[in-house]
DNA sequence: TTTATTTACGTAAGTAATTACATTATCGCG
DNA sequence: CGCGATAATGTAATTACTTACGTAAATAAA
């Protein structure tokens, strides 16, 4: 029969609150045969207050990462014990400062010695499983504190998605989605103009039979992405139509993708690569940045597209 | 402020919880960025039925490190859910062999890939926590089941005890803790011996005047023990007179103290050393035997004392 | 075969936490 | 200086377990 270790890591938190609870009870076990009567879990917190003197409810949780009521109820339950008491703070009238009393105090230093005693004997117990248990324990917990599994879970499903990204040459069967993607990312940002549609609707005549080319990003058969080579003036290339299915942005596959183009661009002859943009599309033109573009003064004044207020050629590194 | 890390290791089974917590609830918000309507608690089970087609509730119980009960809820609200159902074993009526009804499959089939993405994501956590954490969890958990916390300290206070035991040699006000010590011994196993009372009440003229030594074991200034080291016929030594307080028997004192015994007569000119015993004392013949005495037949035929049937000499390693 | 013990499971009650909510005090800002 | 936002606490309800106990089937012993 197959066991939960074949099945793998989701057993971890499981494990680690059986492991728990295993010395949870057995260290009140320890206290019983030690004749002391105290469970083991109010134990943290006497030794919080044994050592602080006297802390605050929400202080206790935060150090022991528990809720409040948590500590509310321990704390109910101790001071009914006659094992704390508590204070109102001067300075703030909502704060009730917990501490031990004397008969407290009584118990933690018959407490003490065994205290001392678990402690060796689980130092022992750790070294035995190599020592960085807690480190690594801790770690974890941080770990997830910064990032969740959610996002963690998002990252992986980013990576793949990147890696899965194809880079292909135009056919003319990519015309209608060629059309369909710039479209919805021009109206979604802009408007379309007349030379839009002139330039889109007929892309094998106006871009590849001038000298151009255009590059496809597929994934998994889904074609999400485009981007063309213009054959410009003064044998330069211009980027453009950079359109990326509204599904897939966001995902880095942005950038992935203007490095295709820059490779087609380094394999060809021209000598000079530049785009055309709108410094209202922040993330765009920080990516090109990124890349290796940088702004100039457009040499060709106004730019056929009225949308295009700044102009950036790549420099070769 | 000081926190509980300061504090130390005690908080180690907190510090578990919390992160097995964490991790479970970060778990259950996978599923539900996930739209999968299920609860992380119940992954471990319903993978263990799906690798093993189907398990009574006693079995996933052990298997999952949790109590029947538990899994008697569990797959009560699971069948509710219409993700499980039951069956009646053939060969045992008591017995409810669970399985995943169709219903379950396809949910299972649904968690998979997002499974699978976990484990990769928890794969590299734990890669950076050193990639045994499981490992040590492991070790540590089967440790605890093999000899509990209990008996741990207990094992450590032994030692200890042993360690701070302290051979000192006979002084005169030792003359009635060694009556007592002694008396109590002979009463508790035999009786008390005419010659047993002439030797214990003056133990400096019959045992040390002649030659022999009184070994007292001291524990902080408790003397809890004694041994005598007596001349006998031909420059021999015989080992007699031990006895320990009752509260510190079966602590591991004995052999340290036997092997004081032994030092002492190697330090001295004497060309042997035997002792008499008893062999219902069968916790004492096994020590003396693995400390290097022998049983041989007695070269002097009857011993004066009645209680003697057993006759052992020291092998000198 | 009868009888005692063990085993499989369920139900009830208890526990130690949690979330959700209510109350009151303090803080910050126009 | 008032007034909404935030913070400190407590209480209630919920949850996911546990222990304790009961029942019935299976097994071992007499």
């Amino acid at each position: 029969m197959k066991s939960l270790n074949d099945i793998g890591i989701l057993g971890l938190s499981n494990r680690l609150k059986r492991l728990s609870e295993i010395i949870h009870r057995q260290t009140d076990e320890v206290y019983k045969t030690e004749n002391i009567n105290f469970q083991a879990r109010n134990v943290p917190l006497m030794q919080l207050l044994n050592e602080n003197e006297s802390m605050s409810v929400t202080q206790l949780a935060e150090m022991l990462g528990q809720t409040h009521p948590a500590i509310s109820q321990m704390s109910k339950k101790l001071q009914q014990a006659d094992l704390l008491y508590h204070q109102i703070d001067g300075g703030d009238e909502r704060r009730r400062m917990l501490s031990i009393t004397p008969v407290g105090f009584d118990l933690m230093d018959q407490l003490a010695p065994v205290l001392k005693d678990l402690q060796v004997v689980l130092g022992r117990l750790l070294a035995l499983a190599g020592g960085n248990l807690m480190d690594n324990v801790e770690l974890l917990e941080r770990q997830l504190e910064q990032k969740p599994l959610v996002e963690r879970m998002s990252e992986l499903r980013r990576e793949r998605m990147i890696n899965s990204v194809e880079i292909i040459h135009f056919e003319k069967e990519h015309s209608e989605k060629f059309y369909q993607l710039n479209r919805a990312w021009l109206e979604k940002y802009f408007y379309v103009e007349d030379i839009d549609h002139l330039v889109l609707s007929e892309p094998f005549e106006r871009i590849i039979e001038p000298g151009g080319f255009i590059l496809m990003a597929r994934i998994k058969d889904k074609v999400v992405g485009t981007a063309a080579l213009i054959a410009a003036k003064d044998g330069q290339l211009e980027l453009s139509k950079m359109a990326v299915d509204p599904d897939y942005q966001g995902l880095g596959i942005g950038e992935k993708w203007v490095n295709a183009a820059i490779q087609q661009y380094q394999a060809t002859d021209f000598k000079g690569l530049f785009l055309e943009s709108n410094r209202r599309l922040t993330p765009a033109i920080s990516l090109y940045d990124k890349v290796g573009f940088k702004e100039q003064k457009s040499p060709y004044g106004k730019s056929p597209y009225s949308r295009a207020d700044i102009y950036m050629v790549f420099q070769d590194a």
